[in-house]
DNA sequence: TTCCGATCTGAATAGGTGTTCAGTTTTTCA
DNA sequence: TGAAAAACTGAACACCTATTCAGATCGGAA
């Protein structure tokens, strides 16, 4: 054996791994899950077409990856706020604005990772994600029905149509134009948090309470 | 002028047009947008690929007919049973019952329709689709609201909120399995559609006995 | 310094499907 | 019946981008 993987060389390997998918995150960012081709990703990370093969079998591979850290990221958030919350209705609260911020910061990742069409099957990291995301909210939903503010309820399909409200509203095609103004946003962030949390029962009043007082964390997470 | 189109060549076309038309949303029932490709719709239509771009000029236009023209049914589905309805409350469950038992009994269709990958783009006639059904069950939310059962709100953005959380539950990734099952299908309607429902503020107790009420007509609409 | 394997490069390749079009068939009408 | 026009056929083409791979370069050990 004369060649052996140095620790600089590990790093640099590691580095560039990231560089990568960090370039295809950009992209997506940018232009969409569409504009996330191999020689574009490239190009940004500084290497080769044939290099991103040796880092990502295959582009869907890379795409898979890219959907499972944002992914990541945002569980990790949303985790955070509702474990910073008083109690399970604001736990819930926190939760779905959390949700609701941040793919309104970034719709088009989050447009691009839950349903735009690509051209390879990124079918199983996209259901990964949004299970992930489900499975969260709907334990806060099931905290918040044995806590008794909340009606007796199949959580997991609350959970599956809370999201399915809050996506479409905030980051489908019919979602409200001027989202970048930060005004509109946050009326849109409130608006579609007490749609999200009336349909799982939450009085009317008592929504628009928990999600005035959960607007604030979460809108400081995005400076995070 | 020595040739001219016969009434009978004229019914003919029209035939022919519609028999493609046919085969691609058998196809799309059957395998989803994926599987709407030139050759095979052509095939199902009895007609070789060429003759496909005598009728549409493209791929792009065949696949917006197909999703106007599901488009076109659903919304009069819609309306035919929200007419029906005694008043704006039961209007509006029926609309969101009848939204619910369609893409439940058409997931692969509704799926394509709404938000699976296609290679061509089609962004405009779903953005129409959308907005159509949209709108329809906007009216019935607004008109909920003038007669007092439903809190003032963001009409526009809740029957967006409406219809994701619908579909999201109902034929996104998560929707439950087995909605073959007619019992397990009944239950799940029921459950979206009581989600749906108390999203936009329909009182709990209220939301189920419209659901139950609106349930039977919707169904019987399927046979038809 | 020198050698060898690992890594990188980027032009060439591959594969799949929408689209075209030259030739064939069908239809109309004098 | 014959001629002209429309309609149809289906094999060939075009296009696009993921993927490959032979050669160049880099990094580590003796």
């Amino acid at each position: 054996m004369v060649y052996r993987r140095t620790q600089q060389v590990v790093k640099r390997l590691a580095a560039r791994r990231s560089a990568i998918l960090a370039a295809a995150r950009e992209t997506a960012s940018e232009g969409g899950m569409a504009a996330v081709q191999i020689a574009p990703v490239a190009v940004r990370a500084n290497v080769a077409a044939g290099t991103v093969y040796r880092y990502f079998p295959s582009k869907a591979d890379l795409i898979s990856e890219l959907i499972a850290e944002v992914s990541r990221d945002e569980l990790a958030a949303i985790r955070r706020a509702a474990d910073a919350a008083p109690g399970p209705s604001s736990a819930l609260a926190a939760a779905v604005t959390t949700v609701a911020v941040h793919v309104v910061t970034h719709r088009k990742l989050a447009w691009g990772i839950l349903a735009e069409p690509v051209d390879v099957d990124v079918t199983d990291s996209r259901l990964a994600s949004r299970r992930a995301i489900a499975s969260e909210i709907d334990l806060r939903i099931a905290a918040a029905v044995r806590a008794g503010h909340l009606p007796a309820q199949d959580t997991a399909m609350a959970a599956t149509a809370l999201l399915g409200a809050l996506n479409e509203a905030l980051v489908g095609p019919l979602a409200p134009d001027n989202l970048d103004d930060p005004g509109r946003m946050r009326d849109a962030v409130q608006t579609a948090t007490l749609l999200a949390l009336r349909a799982v029962g939450v009085m009317d009043a008592r929504a628009r309470g928990l999600v005035v007082q959960a607007a604030l964390p979460a809108k400081m997470l995005v400076g995070a």
